[in-house]
RNA sequence: GGUGCGUUAGUUCAGCUUGGUUAGAAUACAUGCCUGUCACGCAUGGGGUCACGGGUUCGAGUCCCGUACGCACCGCCA
């Protein structure tokens, strides 16, 4: 037997016992006439001591031993003369009687401890060492955790857990597809699935009622911190829904993960409609643990004074940082030098302080009047000792996003972004389409299967850029952690929306014929949504990536460097394919 | 496709602003000493293609250009 007991559970209460420990050798501390051995599994961390109780000569291989030897030892467990309170074995030691070295192993490339010395690179290419590090291995834990959870509820709610093929067809619209070529038939290729969102309609219309899969999902697009091109999400469809029912389970199932892992009870999420998260945060993913909400402020800049920038834009909005009129100049050519960045691209920004006084003191004094100023003030209801901010454009969708880089880097500045608060709420009414500059046509925001609002469906052959969706996305702390809609389940209606998408009938027959067929059989009214495990779950452990929850993660350029993965394939491989690769000649 | 930052010992970094003697620190590793350590301590030692290529210069780790790789971001991600 290799164990009577693992290196976390001794404690006290078994001093006395003869215990067999394995595991691995975290650090050595040779004493001269003893050794320490603190010995290391999944579990925790245990001491054992080599001294005058045990033989000579296995005190002497003790003094051999190396980092991450992996080691089994027999012994008594003994209360230690002197306590370490910071390990919860910290009150025992084992007094070694014998030791089996059952593996060396050579010196790892880093050190593995709760800090370690290695880098995101070296730590990904010995992933497997990475992963023994404590930390490491408790976002594993929780993700776990997680995903028991998730199924626990939503198996007490009827949902049923269905597989869903990998192989399937490339769809048009949305990310582009990782493809598999088919080697009997050749020069056909499957796709991997974005997610297996027209798979659990048709679940829907096979009657299963209630579906949820945890699923990985493919999309071969630029990687982030927060993006993987394979990601696993919580998928889920109900039949015979309203948004209203599902916005109430899945509400549900987030109380019962942030209780059962966090112990936390949030409050009812609150409900913003897109056009006022857009307004308010300049985002359809409002980071809410602060307020500092948007300002428009056209109507007190716009043509009341001589400020040229202001009275040709489109857009003029500010917020309000609470107590920051303490800024330096210094400070404040930092933040508009952080704003003119290329990747947030606003032209300039404009401050004002709010002094103990009360008066307003701006980079725009000259062009305005004090009673314009005095209006600023009480429009941005600021207060002795605020400090006031202010983006404009001719662009309103792009000054709102600037202005929103800008309040989420205040809010960091100020500490009102801490990762162990979490606010909740749900984005409604999201636009059915946005348009595409590149592609010079309607896209549907969310995806061609989403339902429009009842209301607004005369308006999909007037104005459809202005029709409303069955569509909701579930917010926390600025991270988009899931969303779905209410499906539409009449192919009439489908076939309409693929036209206003642009797709001719023979087109939408030939990549959806399979949906549109199958609504003509009878499907039940019903609607979803999906999560992303891995962003939910880097929430819950305060994360900053999603690489840090994924056991084998994938780089910025989408290689997995352990396995040197993707690589080529050799000749014979490309033939029985039917393929011939054809590179870039420089 | 684009922007920014980075690449120096096994590892994490300093050195670059202002080019000039033998490129340093910490940690890891090795050896020795040490009977209550737990980030043990002390002593000694080994360890470098300064990412790669080109340029400027009497002279480049240091300045310039390019390439590769890494990270963050923009585009993209229904």
């Amino acid at each position: 037997m290799y164990r009577t007991k693992t290196c976390g559970e001794l404690r006290l209460a078994n001093v006395g016992e003869s215990v067999t420990l394995s595991g691995w050798v975290q650090r050595t501390r040779k004493m001269g006439g003893m050794t320490f051995v603190d010995l290391r599994d999944r579990y925790g961390i245990t001491q054992l001591v080599f001294d005058e109780q045990t033989d000579a000569d296995q005190c002497e291989r003790a003094n051999k031993l190396g980092r991450e030897w992996v080691i089994q030892i027999i012994g008594e467990v003994s209360e230690r003369q002197s306590k370490n309170k910071n390990l919860p074995t910290g009150d025992i030691e084992i007094i070694v009687r014998q030791l089996n070295v059952l593996n060396e192993s050579i010196t790892p490339p880093f050190t593995i401890e709760e800090q370690s010395d290695g880098g995101d690179d070296l730590r990904m290419k010995y992933r497997y060492l990475d992963l023994r590090r404590p930390n490491v291995r408790k976002n594993l834990e929780l993700r776990h955790k997680f995903a028991f959870e998730v199924r626990r509820y939503l198996d007490e709610q009827g949902f049923m857990e269905i597989e869903t093929p990998v192989l399937v067809n490339s769809t048009p619209e949305g990310a582009r597809d990782f493809v598999v070529p088919s080697r009997m038939n050749p020069g056909q290729f499957y796709a991997l699935p974005q997610s297996p969102q027209t798979l659990k309609q048709l679940l829907m219309v096979a009657g299963m009622d209630r579906y949820f899969q945890i699923v990985k999902c493919f999309r071969d697009e630029d990687l982030r911190a927060d993006r993987q091109p394979e990601f696993t999400q919580i998928d889920c469809e109900m039949s015979f829904v309203e948004q209203e029912d599902i916005l109430q389970m899945f509400e549900g199932m987030s109380r019962h993960l942030f209780k059962s892992i966090l112990n936390i009870d949030i409050p009812t999420l609150p409900r913003m409609s897109w056009a006022d998260a857009m307004k308010y945060y300049g985002s359809d993913k409002p980071d809410t643990r602060f307020d500092m909400k948007f300002v428009e402020l056209m109507d007190v800049l716009k043509g009341t004074g001589e400020f040229g920038v202001f009275n040709e834009a489109e857009y003029i909005g500010g917020i309000c940082c609470e107590g920051q009129a303490v800024y330096t100049r210094k400070q404040l050519d930092q933040l508009t030098d952080f704003v003119r960045r290329p990747q947030i691209g606003a032209k300039g920004l404009v401050y004002a302080r709010v002094g103990e006084d009360g008066v307003l003191k701006s980079s725009v004094d000259k062009f305005y009047s004090p009673e314009v100023l005095e209006n600023l003030k009480n429009a941005m209801n600021a207060k002795p000792g605020d400090l006031i901010l202010i983006i404009s454009g001719p662009d309103t969708l792009k000054a709102r996003k600037q202005l929103c880089e800008l309040r989420l880097e205040m809010g960091s500045r100020m500490g009102l972004r801490p990762k162990d608060k979490f606010s909740c709420l749900w984005v409604i009414d999201f636009p059915m389409y946005e348009w595409s500059d590149e592609e010079q046509r309607l896209m549907a925001m969310h995806h061609p299967f989403t339902s429009p609002k009842p209301e607004d469906i005369p308006l999909l052959d007037t104005d459809p850029a202005s029709v409303r969706a069955n569509a909701y996305d579930m917010v926390i702390n600025g991270v988009e952690v899931g969303g779905g809609s209410i499906r539409i389940h009449d192919a009439k209606l489908q076939q309409k929306i693929f036209e206003i998408l642009g797709f001719t009938p023979e087109q939408a027959q030939q990549k959806f014929g399979f949906l549109m067929n199958a609504f003509k059989y009878g499907a039940p009214p019903h609607g979803g949504l999906a999560y992303g495990l891995d962003r939910f779950v880097s929430l819950f452990a305060q994360l900053d990536s999603i690489r840090d929850c994924i056991a084998f993660p994938k780089n910025n350029s989408g290689r997995d460097v352990m396995l040197d993965a993707p690589g080529f394939i050799d000749q014979s491989q490309l033939d029985e394919l039917s393929l011939a690769v054809n590179l870039p000649q420089d």
